[in-house]
DNA sequence: CGTGCGATGTATCGGTCCGATACATCGCGG
DNA sequence: CCGCGATGTATCGGACCGATACATCGCACG
């Protein structure tokens, strides 16, 4: 997960650790807390061992226009290489068990935006089919095992039930808009000729297929 | 947290592992998914070398009145102990950090009817707070760097943020309601300290299963 | 009759990730 | 001038997971 999250992030422009774990909590911080440095950096030097990202020391030597307002010590800076781009799409395609828990579901759709279409409605279609199974469940214990349960832990239950139930609807959203073919978002004033960001993942139109 | 758990749960009833897993599940289905046994097995053997926990292998000597619906095989029976009680009540109490996190929250929230009422309120004051800065965090997201993201990572955090609002008000209610000192149901006196027979009655809604 | 399959049950191993900790530099206010 | 908070890199022990192995039992299906 943490690999697939740092590839990612590196697509969009090189960073250090310390960045990286900011640009992350951004990113993330719907799903999980910030990751924790004993994960990031092993996982940098695991990433750099496989040849998907490359490190390079920070050198002032020629004075770029951007006046750095972080100061340049001795900080390592993370490059993505074409295999790790490959090894990125490898990832974002392929989904297991673990794309659909909460964690691998979070990561997984924050970088929709460089996932293709019909991968984006398999993995909104599992992540749901989980949810349901889940939903399921508390449904089961609340109807069957209620009396076993003291009022708290019921209170837990119903909780749990009504967040499943919520977060299919979310879903089934989704993926209504994701197979209208259209962005998730909230419309955007003037969208009659507007000019396009290409942050937003394309509409419709299969016509994308780039390699970098 | 795990050690939290298994030392509620034994508090109801010796179980055996797979038991233990599958009440473990009932209770907190609604934070997490089923304990794996990779950290269940090592987690019971960490406990009985420290003393909380006994572990009895089954023993079908006189067996002649139970047909035993499952098979009386070799089977691990745990029971906590004395030691194990005062424990429980020892972790129940104490709040660290890790307390308000979504797990360490569950848990403890699964187990409030063992929980005196004191401690339920400092623990559900702190969640709120955790999950109030967390919110504070998503809307920061949402105003100052909504341009520098793409829609679908705006919409998790739209997706968090409700939730995040959502969870606010809940823990209100259970504050309030709290304060006003009429919990969900009756709450039964959990914490040690020497003998307990002292205070209440059992718990009026519980009934025992007797399981072969 | 047997045979395979799913539930019950105990157990280990490698790997991922976290929390605490250490250490060093920088800019800033007191 | 000195401390202090932000920036920044790094390691270590421990918690927990997922896969796997293995054994027994009852039952359905051929």
């Amino acid at each position: 997960m943490l690999e697939l999250a740092i590839l990612g992030l590196l697509q969009e422009a090189p960073m250090h650790g310390y960045e990286l774990r900011k640009e992350l909590a951004a990113k993330l911080g719907a799903i999980r807390a910030a990751i924790s440095y004993g994960s990031l950096y092993p996982t940098l030097r695991r990433l750099q061992a496989a040849g998907w990202i490359t490190e390079a020391a920070e050198t002032p030597a020629t004075a770029e226009e951007v006046p750095a307002l972080t100061s340049r010590r001795g900080r390592v800076v993370y490059t993505i290489t074409a295999e790790g781009k490959e090894r990125f799409a490898q990832l974002i395609a392929q989904a297991g068990p673990e794309t659909y828990d909460d964690t691998g579901f979070g990561v997984h759709f924050a970088f929709f935006a460089r996932t293709d279409q019909a991968t984006r409605l398999r993995i909104l279609e599992g992540r749901r089919r989980k949810i349901e199974e889940r939903r399921e469940g508390l449904r089961d214990v609340l109807g069957r095992a209620a009396e076993r349960l003291d009022a708290y832990t019921l209170e837990l239950q119903r909780h749990g039930l009504d967040a499943c139930e919520r977060e299919v609807r979310w879903l089934e959203e989704l993926i209504a808009n994701e197979r209208s073919g259209r962005a998730p978002t909230v419309p955007q004033p003037g969208t009659a000729g507007g000019r396009r960001e290409d942050n937003s993942p394309p509409p419709p139109g299969e016509s994308r297929k780039e390699r970098p």
